[in-house]
DNA sequence: TCCAGAGATGAATCCACCC
DNA sequence: GGGGTGGATTCATCTCTGG
């Protein structure tokens, strides 16, 4: 189901304690007006969100959350996304509507993002607040490996208390260990690692803030189930519709918009999400160079490169990385494939220089000279890491 | 210089606009008393804090974040680490006391952590604010490598806006590129990994809440200079003013107990700081386990365990862990070193079964037969993944 | 001195194309 | 066709300028 108008009214029309989960990323609080335009331009999506001053901003949460709980079930669960500016005074709202004891976590969006040029350490994290109505609230508990430093031999063993009432490890007469059944791994933490909607994503449908489904997906598992209804107030481009009809969830959608109303019941039709393959091989994925180049880059104080045959890493002058690009020839190559290697690398960027730090030479490249047109391409080829730091300061000119 | 009393108090004696760094890890808001002894049971540290309710602590805490904001020089930062419980109460009066303006960000301070019963998400994150008290304060950038998805050619690019005032990457008329002089890295972020002081590690000295002492430094190295002044007015056992010393910061410590001011005059004389492994060389060094290793295991559905020669796994029933080890023969042993180490690793723990996974048989291991001893002591060998799917309901009893 | 609005910023990561 | 990599796109931005 889709509404159109503000949430306060709409939500009038919902039954008392009809509803598992709520999800609501509210408008945020800043005093000026947020718009941005689709990709193709044909579209443009905007808050005039401004509110008086915070406590108006508070009142107005407040309001919803009202209602928020008078159509949640007994059992359900509410999560409320914020805004880093004004996130203390919505969970004071939450505290005052749901209570203190209904508090469950605090929890934290990580992510890593294209940064800017503030001052200050880098933005990079939002606050999601989970409660409850009651205490007998809905959860299912995910589980997640044991960290590889873990001893797991010893998470096995029972434990009693020591004559100071400390815990310890029980071992009984023969030394030996005695044996707990079983453990079901670690429980979900509250903190999620989860990538930014990339602006290239295929999910990004041209609104603004919006959120990955895979974010909508994990709260939905952990706090409802399947055939649960799941209510989102402000419910914008209709990412958490989008989920939950993804895990088979029945769902409440409102959002002043029409635009938004617009937007979520063309996604509902054909859901798209993201596969991403960060997400799916795990980062260590794109680590793709060995020990001994790392090694070198860092003998020559150079930033490696990943992701990238022809070029290994970066030298850097005064600390800051600078555009001329080092290759270190591998055990495998020949200096000819090296030098083609990198030189294709550096094709379309126009880098002044280029280096190639030979680590050994075969029999047959005893002989090797450098042709001409190489050297005029700005090739230039070191012969170890000793003449490296011989020639470092000429090298670092361009 | 060390002071004893409460900090309200004790921070007159201070100047006007004299400290360039305030840490305060203030006692929680919590209704009970907390002590907890140390190790050897030779002292009991503990804190009675406990207020009526939370706006008499909000006034407790405001009152003397009053103080540090007279002793504040204009350039200066203050930090205020959170109990998750108040954090949004102590927001409210940073927010108060040095106006919204100076918010300048929610550090988040995420670790593993030993799991509990708790239903819900494992708690695993505090919370650290960060205001300046003018916005013309002392920040040292610190930068970090990219990230290995990044394409790092790209980034030297310089850009041009096209006709919609979107921005794009700029090339010449020969479709080269122009570069950008230098790079300096990624921002530090607002979302520090570190862990949590293990129990066990020697810089503990048996104080709660005790902090890593790399938490204090990352604080004290963006927000302040060599020579500056340090403060932390409840400085429990001194890790800030260790901190400090080690980083070449004079420093003020205030604490209201005798206990933890003796105890932290012994610790600045001796500063100890834990070399932690895991800090060093990141957790990816702690991955031993050869993808061949995992693989299998995944098709065993047996669990994955890393920092162990002689146990690769446990077994998994209805999704749960259970105490059976699995070793996986690896292609460079025989399969009598691999019951060596198999056995070697279930020594003091007597599992009632363990089980080795044949993956191959070299000529001379043809005939080998069990020993009737290694039988006895639960071991079964199995040959191959397939006869182990055959064999799995009788190997998970037991 | 303050505020609004223009202009500069800068890396993450998915997509699409190319061998 | 599948792995690799060049390119596109983003900002509930951030900073700076000018009135």
């Amino acid at each position: 189901m889709i509404l159109q108008g503000d949430c306060k009214l709409e939500l009038k029309k919902i039954d008392n304690e009809s509803v598992d989960l709520i999800y609501l990323d509210p408008p945020f609080f800043t005093q000026k007006k947020q718009s941005l335009k689709t990709r193709d331009n044909s579209k443009e999506y905007s808050f005039d969100d401004t509110w008086e001053n915070i406590s108006d901003y508070k009142y107005y949460i407040q309001d919803r959350l009202i209602e928020c709980k008078r159509v949640l079930k007994k059992t359900g669960n509410i999560f409320l996304h914020c805004d880093r500016s004004a996130s203390h005074h919505l969970r004071i709202a939450l505290d005052e509507v749901f209570g203190i004891d209904n508090f469950q976590s605090e929890i934290v969006w990580s992510y890593k993002r294209w940064s800017n040029a503030k001052k200050g350490l880098l933005n990079s994290h939002q606050i999601i607040f989970f409660y409850s109505k009651t205490g007998n609230f809905k959860f299912n508990n995910i589980y997640e490996g044991y960290s590889a430093t873990t001893n797991i031999d010893q998470i096995f063993q029972k434990r009693v208390r020591d004559e100071n009432g400390k815990t310890k490890y029980k071992n009984n007469e023969n030394g030996d260990f005695e044996l707990v059944a079983e453990k079901k791994g670690v429980p979900l933490s509250d903190v999620w690692e989860i990538p930014y909607l990339n602006p290239k994503a295929k999910e990004r449908v041209g609104y603004p803030t919006q959120k990955p489904i895979i974010l909508l997906e994990r709260i939905i598992e952990i706090a409802s189930n399947e055939g649960d209804v799941v209510l989102d107030p402000f419910c914008g481009s209709g990412t958490t519709l989008v989920a939950a009809k993804l895990l088979n969830r029945k769902y409440i959608g409102i959002d002043a918009s029409k635009d938004a109303i617009q937007l979520t019941k063309a996604r509902l039709e054909n859901p798209i999400k993201s596969e991403s393959q960060l997400l799916q091989n795990g980062k260590d994925s794109y680590l793709n160079q060995d020990e001994e180049v790392i090694e070198i880059l860092r003998q020559i104080n150079a930033v490696p490169v990943q992701r990238n045959k022809g070029i290994d890493g970066f030298l850097r002058l005064n600390g800051a990385m600078v555009p001329i690009p080092v290759k270190i020839q591998k055990g495998s190559e020949t200096i000819d494939e090296a030098i083609r290697y990198l030189i294709k690398a550096c094709q379309t960027n126009n880098y002044t220089k280029k280096i190639l730090l030979k680590t050994h030479s075969r029999q047959n490249q005893l002989l090797f000279e450098l042709p001409a047109q190489r050297r005029e391409e700005g090739l230039i080829i070191v012969e170890g890491i000793e003449k490296f730091h011989q020639m470092e300061e000429s090298l670092l000119t361009f």
